[in-house]
DNA sequence: TAGATATTTAGAAATTTATCGAAACAACTA
DNA sequence: TAGTTGTTTCGATAAATTTCTAAATATCTA
């Protein structure tokens, strides 16, 4: 099911940049968009894209939106990639 | 630089599918074919991506084409995914 | 409560992608 | 060499994606 949507998800570089930045710390939407060359709203909608796929969490603080990864379907990609990684043994 | 080609390739279900086939044996277009409700041109567009994605190579034996899984790109995606996997340690 | 800040939602334009039918190309066969 | 089979290329259309501006929502602060 999610697998579709995060292969989808991993398919645009803004979207694996994201990913990266969030590998260091948890950041609010702002600051991600800080580095990117993008208004803000383009920002959220990849966000979302990312959290339809179940890859990031987000979580309000006051003001902010703090976004952070999220590790689970990751699981299930390594799985996948392994196996044709690995395929003469499957 | 073609890690964006390999995401790309994988973002749909047809190609992901096609790579799942040509995990169990080489096969002709024709026969990677059979298993899907598309036209050949359709098909070979798709094959053609996988191709510039370096994720399969194809070779003519006579009238028929083989193609076959070429891993190597797997394993920078392995190594990109172990990443968000095991991000506490990196 | 009014204004400021952070972020998202809505709607539209531009670009890319998936798919098709028709035609072309390549190799085999009679 | 003419016909047949396997596959790709071409050109067009439809659908999906990316990005934008404008407006809305949520929270904090004075």
């Amino acid at each position: 099911m999610s697998m579709n949507h995060a292969f989808k998800a991993l398919s645009d570089p803004t979207r694996r940049k994201m990913l990266d930045l969030l590998r260091e710390k948890d950041m609010t939407a702002g600051e991600i968009a800080e580095h990117f060359a993008m208004t803000k709203p383009s920002i959220s909608h990849h966000l979302n894209l990312l959290k339809q796929a179940e890859m990031v969490f987000d979580e309000r603080k006051g003001q902010n939106i703090y976004y952070s990864l999220n590790t689970t379907v990751f699981q299930d990609l390594l799985k996948w990639v392994i196996q044709f990684h690995a395929k003469e043994e499957s």
